[in-house]
DNA sequence: ACTCCGATTGTT
DNA sequence: ACAATCGGAGTA
């Protein structure tokens, strides 16, 4: 799948290369897990899928997740990497580095900062809308991804539920 | 009201 | 190894 804005007026898009899933109330380490449940911060969880939850962590940078799950069945799969397809310069601007490959785009607070992502893009729809837009890729995803545990995350630790492409340079680690 | 911690990143 | 920086959970 490909991620695109156009915040700004400017158009930035990459290929997503990692991803992560949280797969609902029974997952302990969501930001919507049962013991938890609906709070200001995940509420877009709670909504329609195909619409962004944009979070911030740890009071520093913003993260992209589709929310997947049918209303009020909270899932959504956070974006962990891209792989630029357009704006990459624009992306270089934003993000304060020449760099290219995983530190431009790889991790999950890098790849908002690149698409120029931030709260106010939280709830927004990614099926056309402007702004936010995701979209599917026609070049063919080699076989099959790399799974394994998510990153990051103490409970659950090692369900694994990360998915990316292995050898892809923009991935995080 | 207060403490602790987190789906991270950049610098020392 | 550690700071930045803040919402939410847990505790009181």
């Amino acid at each position: 799948m490909v991620l695109a804005s156009t915040v700004g007026g400017r158009l930035t898009a990459g290929r997503i290369v990692e991803t992560e899933a949280y797969t609902g109330p029974e997952d302990p380490a969501s930001h919507a897990a049962a013991r938890i449940g609906r709070t200001r911060r995940n509420a877009s969880m709670f909504g329609p899928p195909g619409i962004a939850y944009v979070y911030r962590i740890y009071g520093v940078h913003w993260c992209i997740n589709v929310v997947t799950g049918d209303a009020d069945h909270p899932a959504a799969v956070l974006v962990r990497a891209i792989e630029p397809m357009s704006g990459s310069d624009i992306m270089r601007q934003r993000r304060g580095t020449d760099a290219a490959g995983r530190v431009l785009t790889g991790g999950p607070g890098r790849v908002a900062q690149a698409l120029g992502v931030t709260s106010a893009l939280d709830g927004h729809r990614l099926d056309g809308e402007p702004l936010l837009l995701l979209r599917p890729h026609r070049a063919a995803i080699p076989a099959s991804p790399a799974i394994g545990p998510r990153i990051g995350v103490t409970r659950a630790a090692d369900w694994p539920l990360r998915f990316y492409l292995a050898g892809n340079p923009c991935v995080s680690r």
